[in-house]
DNA sequence: TAGCGGCGCTAAAGCGCTTTAGTCCGCGCC
DNA sequence: GGCGCGGACTAAAGCGCTTTAGCGCCGCTA
């Protein structure tokens, strides 16, 4: 309401200079809290700054200052089948929330493969547009680590094998969880076990592949993994698959909630009753896994956390503080549901 | 691999002017398609760009030419519960498709309450940090439109009522799709129709509301309307309210695809068989839908597309083309499938 | 043949901030 | 009493781009 002087303008640092009588360095000085100003100087030019309701320009400050305010995320996956499953807009949110709480900005992208996903962390880099990026699903062998500690753009990556990399990394340790589930299958009497993984150049789906296998050969499990996607059809086709073999698994272990979803759908269309006739368990948790009927045994892990946690690790990497290679996100827990039960024909 | 002279410092204006034997002013020229200069040195500066593989530093642009080359958009909503619809990933993802074509990035933030939204895009405006944003879940009086024009932020909104409004907004028609869902429970025979509606302060939540209940009105339907939040619990709430009412319905409709899942699931442990008790439908379509058993019938409207429309409209506002105040989407159509049938008691 | 307009280009200023290199002043010290 | 020093502050340059003003030249007109 009605400012005096100056036409309707954005105040700028000079502005809040002759305002407080200081020069535009003093002002500077005084928002980055440098030394060099005495105290009674600095609440003079920040009451300035709050009468006259300055902001920073952030291209401004970029330019001069070298940091854009902003981190990046770019997520490779076909378009129009993100979103399905609740993981992303989860650990988006929690990013974001994380890191709008110190006022940096979350960059969205998706791209279709790898190699597009490192142009944009090219141009991104060029552009100078980001402080960092977060990567996701690392796959064996990634050239991703390299390339960004080549171009020089910071970066934290969710997963891998947890050991130490090029980046650092927050490690969600999928083997223990992995482990936890085929213990409570065991406990349940069920020998053989159907698990339908993920994609398996994911360095996640195979760390759950091998910790499934290695805990059915600690526990006597006769374990069946087969690879899908994250399309209905191939997971519907998995479960048939598993089915259809002349041992059939008395339970079944499916590396996403959505999956999970889908191949109760089958198991009901063969008319299996869940768990009478056979047990189903989610890897991931979510909201969706309630909706099944029983509702799913899941690993739960606080996937709005995680968000939180790589993007905490992203601050202080771009801060230039130290960061551990390896962060690790706390444990899954089991959740369990209607959905898994004695191994069928043994009394309860 | 090595490159001569100067030290591992990116390329700028100045480089490419060097390199090229002109002026920066010359490229700047050349690199904006503005006229001045000639075939022969425009051929000779982008081939020096390519060369050098420059880039633009975004910040710079920005403060020189006005343009920060990115949109922003806020996503009121309890963090925690975002994801779990796949509208926004889907709509986010088109967005981004389209935006990210002409190399304009997407800025998202996820906020508790309208005031807090307003708040980040004063900040924003402030900042110079986006050319524009896009505006969801409008509602009843929404002080939104207003408060941008304000604040000179460049705004589109999804939706609204259709009307010309103080910013541009992109049409999707919830009123005529509702109509042509009342139109195919009317031919099924149905007359007791429950509603289980949104959260009633959106407008389109209320239009959708008015459609079933105008197009009941036009075609002898009974219509009960009970409002539920995004939440399983209110959503299976509402449900079992209608499966307690005197007439009980013979069809539901759900404004959501995770509404809908979330009250088959009810209908379920009622021992209701879908459709041959029960009719169901919803209102979203998506992949989740065709999880149920059997898959429901929905209103299939393109997500993806829309949020590239949405982009579209969003750049030619930026760009100071001619924007119309109303975009409309393409029309929902109706995909039918198992879930709805004959009204129980009639011969097919 | 002088005048004029347009084309192709350059010099220089400016965007809003940060940072470097001072300047000035008061004080303690030998 | 001169010197050095450190604290408080300023002038000015610079970040990489866009834009405005303007210059020189050529061809055309009168």
């Amino acid at each position: 309401m009605s400012s005096a002087g100056h036409p309707n303008r954005r105040p700028t640092i000079a502005d809040i200079a002759a305002h407080a009588g200081v020069s535009p360095t003093a002002v500077s000085f005084a928002l980055n809290d440098r030394p060099g100003i005495s105290a009674r100087t600095r609440t003079r030019i920040l009451a300035a700054v709050a009468e006259l309701g300055w902001r920073p320009n952030v291209a401004a400050r970029a330019l001069g200052g070298r940091r854009a305010d902003t981190v990046g995320l770019v997520v490779t996956r076909p378009a129009r089948t993100l979103g399905v499953e609740p993981f992303f807009a989860q650990l988006v949110s929690g990013l974001q929330a994380r890191l709008s709480a110190d006022l940096v900005a979350l960059q969205l992208l998706v791209v279709e493969d790898v190699s597009a996903e490192l142009d944009v962390y090219r141009r991104w880099a060029a552009e100078q547009r980001t402080d960092g990026v977060v990567v996701l699903d690392l796959e064996r062998d990634d050239p991703r680590p390299e390339e960004l500690v080549r171009m020089g753009l910071p970066a934290v990556l969710l997963s891998g094998d947890g050991t130490p990399g090029p980046v650092p990394s927050v490690f969600a340790d999928d083997h223990a969880a992995m482990t936890l589930l085929a213990e409570h299958l065991a406990a349940l009497g069920h020998v053989h076990v159907g698990h339908v993984g993920g994609v398996h150049t994911y360095v996640h789906s195979a760390r759950r592949a091998t910790a499934l296998h290695d805990a059915g050969a600690r526990l006597g499990l006769d374990i069946t993994t087969v690879p899908a996607d994250f399309s209905q059809d191939e997971t519907a086709a998995a479960t048939r698959a598993l089915l259809a073999r002349d041992e059939r698994p008395t339970a079944i272990v499916y590396d996403s909630d959505v999956a999970a979803l889908a191949g109760v759908t089958v198991l009901a269309e063969a008319g299996l009753d869940l768990p009478g006739d056979i047990s189903v368990a989610s890897f991931d948790d979510s909201e969706l896994v309630r909706l099944a009927h029983p509702p799913l045994t899941a690993m739960t892990r606080d996937t709005f956390d995680l968000g939180e946690l790589l993007a905490s690790t992203m601050l202080s990497l771009v801060r230039g503080e130290p960061v551990p290679d390896v962060v690790d996100a706390p444990a899954s827990v089991l959740t369990v549901r209607g959905s898994t039960g004695q191994v069928p024909g043994v009394a309860a």
